[in-house]
RNA sequence: UGAGCUAUGGUGUAAUGGUAGCACUACAGAUUUUGGUUCUGUCUGUCCAGGUUCGAAUCCUGGUAGCUCAACCA
């Protein structure tokens, strides 16, 4: 039955990035693209950066070119090894191989004999200018900007002051080289733009052979012609820097790579700025670069989110050249989608009330059949104790509940989940009125699988006291009370809009199971981890915290919930 | 105020002169041993004003709004 339908325009739909490469292969301009991952070993990699690599590497896997990981590592003040490292682990998580690794540091031979090459031509010069004095003659994005001093030295004497300026002969900040291209221009970035300047400082890869260092708009288009990068992706941004990368490209007379702009990501409820990301750490506000909470890769990972799940909201968000806000629901339902059809189901009580079954043997006890995955028949069975004593989530009593409420009140029914009906005939509560207990019966013929199957409005998930094992249980909640981050008033800061409950730590129970589950984790080691369901709760995972006297979960996203909206309504 | 980029439901994203579609969200109903899942349905959109055309989200003109750019950061 696979019948050939002919593509027609409606269900083309590729993105327009995809669009211009299949132009650029469809009409001979290249044979196969290149593409290139280019970040800054400065910092921890974040979900924006997952979309910029999802792009990249799958961009080249569509159109069957190839990916190279380069990174731009031309400040060392900046840039240290732990970041490459980091870096690189991320996106080997996310499930991407690159075809080479390489440094813009590699290219600093090439990139300052080129220097040499413009300066040769007449288009480069060294300026002796302070830094102060440089951006006044920069001019300002309504008025023009005025010539240097230093502009029209002779090519020998540029020349050789470069020269003697990577020899290490002057202090940092004493000198520049500069392109020689219109003060005048109406592009701020046109204007005389720096290529080199003097940091007398190690670099982590190149250590002390350097002291000059150059500018990132001198060094990235550069780096992407060596590479014979085809397609150069970066964000909004980076659109004004275009004509200068262009330019660089053409007065060297190297191959033609091309940079394209699309809108960087941004997600309601938190900031993507590595300098945010850096504060809230350095404050304190959260624990570190892997705290679930951080929108980093490393904290989704710890999290619990999949690489699977990344790539598919990737997918979902699109590309596009407008500003966007991708809401954080889109992420939760990225996760949700992926787990409930995977996720073994198991039962935690994280606000327990005891309930005592009066009518049930002191002694006695029982196993119940439970599905391990509803949604996957393959996925098996597993048994379930039930005994006298069993705890209930507190918030599934009500002594004098409203009409909509399905679960255990006062005298009414609820089927525990996989086990019987009990009915609850007595509340206890200690001097303070607070429930301390309850008192239910059950109904013997109730029992799943035996006579008939009877009907009760609510089913309630539940654990044997005598069987449930402890654990801590990690809840998380958005990082800011604000949706958009990006347009908060000027004079607010962004930490003013910080969720104070965006984690509560609960020791709850959890089912023998499921502590099995977490206990065979390796902490640290994401591939093993399972996600697990706790019914009614949400997905969760193993956190690395765990050891095998206490496991230890982190809560990746709750279920869909229509009940708490109708109550509050 | 100069230059560049962008404007399609609440949020994203398609429609490449020919029926404004898809996803998320929200809401309603059916099913349900998870107030989950699944299924069905509903709401909501082309920034504005002109023009070209048989026909415009799409092309043209003029506005408006948002974003980016004045680091020896990337």
């Amino acid at each position: 039955m696979n019948e050939e339908v002919p593509k027609t325009n409606s269900e083309r739909q590729l993105n327009f990035l995809e669009e211009i490469i299949q132009e650029d292969l469809s009409q001979g301009k290249y044979k196969s693209i290149i593409t290139r991952f280019p970040p800054e070993p400065n910092g921890y990699l974040h979900i924006g950066h997952a979309k910029s690599i999802c792009l990249n590497f799958g961009l080249a896997q569509k159109f069957g070119g190839k990916t190279n990981l380069r990174f731009d590592d031309t400040n060392p003040i900046k840039e240290e090894t732990e970041y490459v490292d980091s870096i690189k682990e991320d996106i080997h998580w996310l499930g991407f191989r690159w075809a080479g690794e390489f440094y813009a540091s590699d290219y600093f031979e090439q990139l300052y004999f080129w220097a040499h090459d413009l300066i040769a031509k007449g288009l480069a010069y060294v300026d002796d200018q302070t830094q102060e004095e440089i951006r006044r003659g920069r001019g300002t994005i309504t008025t023009p900007g005025t010539e240097s001093p230093y502009r029209n030295r002779s090519i020998e004497e540029n020349a050789d002051l470069f020269t003697r300026m990577k020899n290490g002969e002057f202090p940092d900040g004493s000198r520049v080289l500069r392109a020689k291209i219109d003060m005048a221009h109406p592009n701020m970035l046109m204007r005389d733009p720096l290529m080199y300047r003097i940091i007398h400082t190690d670099h982590h890869r190149t250590g002390n052979t350097w002291c000059i260092y150059p500018m990132y708009d001198y060094a990235h288009g550069q780096c992407d012609s060596i590479e014979n990068i085809t397609h150069s992706i970066c964000t909004l941004e980076f659109d004004v820097h275009r004509p200068l990368y262009d330019w660089f490209i053409e007065k060297l007379g190297i191959f033609p790579s091309h940079q394209y702009e699309f809108a960087r990501l941004n997600i309601t409820h938190t900031v993507m700025s590595k300098r945010k990301l850096l504060e809230l750490l350095r404050v304190g506000l959260v624990k570190g670069w892997d705290d679930p909470r951080m929108p980093t890769i490393c904290g989704l990972r710890r999290r619990g989110y999949t690489p699977s799940s990344i790539r598919l909201f990737a997918e979902k968000v699109g590309v596009a050249k407008r500003d966007n806000v991708i809401d954080l629901s889109l992420m939760e339902w990225c996760i949700r989608e992926e787990s409930n059809k995977k996720a073994p189901r198991f039962m935690a009580v994280l606000d327990p009330v005891k309930v005592v079954i009066t009518n049930y043997s002191a002694d006695g006890e029982e196993y119940m059949k439970a599905p391990l995955n509803p949604e996957d028949p393959n996925a098996g069975e597993r048994n379930v104790p039930f005994s006298r004593e069993i705890f209930i989530e507190r918030n599934d009593f009500m002594e004098d509940p409203p009409k909509k409420f399905f679960r255990l009140r006062l005298g009414g029914e609820v089927r525990l989940k996989y086990g019987y009906i009990i009915r609850c005939d007595k509340v206890i509560k200690d001097e303070k009125d607070r429930i301390t207990e309850l008192h239910c019966s059950y109904d013997p013929a109730s029992k799943p699988g035996t006579g008939e199957w009877r009907s009760v409005k609510g089913t309630i998930h539940w654990l044997s006291a005598r069987h449930a094992v402890k654990s801590e249980i990690r809840l998380f909640d958005r990082l800011f009370t604000e949706p958009y981050m990006g347009s908060i008033p000027e004079d607010k800061d962004y930490k003013d809009y910080l969720n104070s409950e965006s984690l509560s730590v609960v020791q709850g129970l959890i089912d023998r199971d499921a502590a099995d589950t977490a206990c065979k984790t390796v902490a640290g080691r994401d591939e093993t981890r399972t996600r697990i369901q706790f019914e009614r709760l949400g997905y969760f995972v193993p956190d690395y915290d765990t050891t095998p006297e206490k496991p230890v979960f982190n809560r990746i996203c709750t279920l869909k919930d229509s009940f708490s909206k109708t109550m509050k309504s």
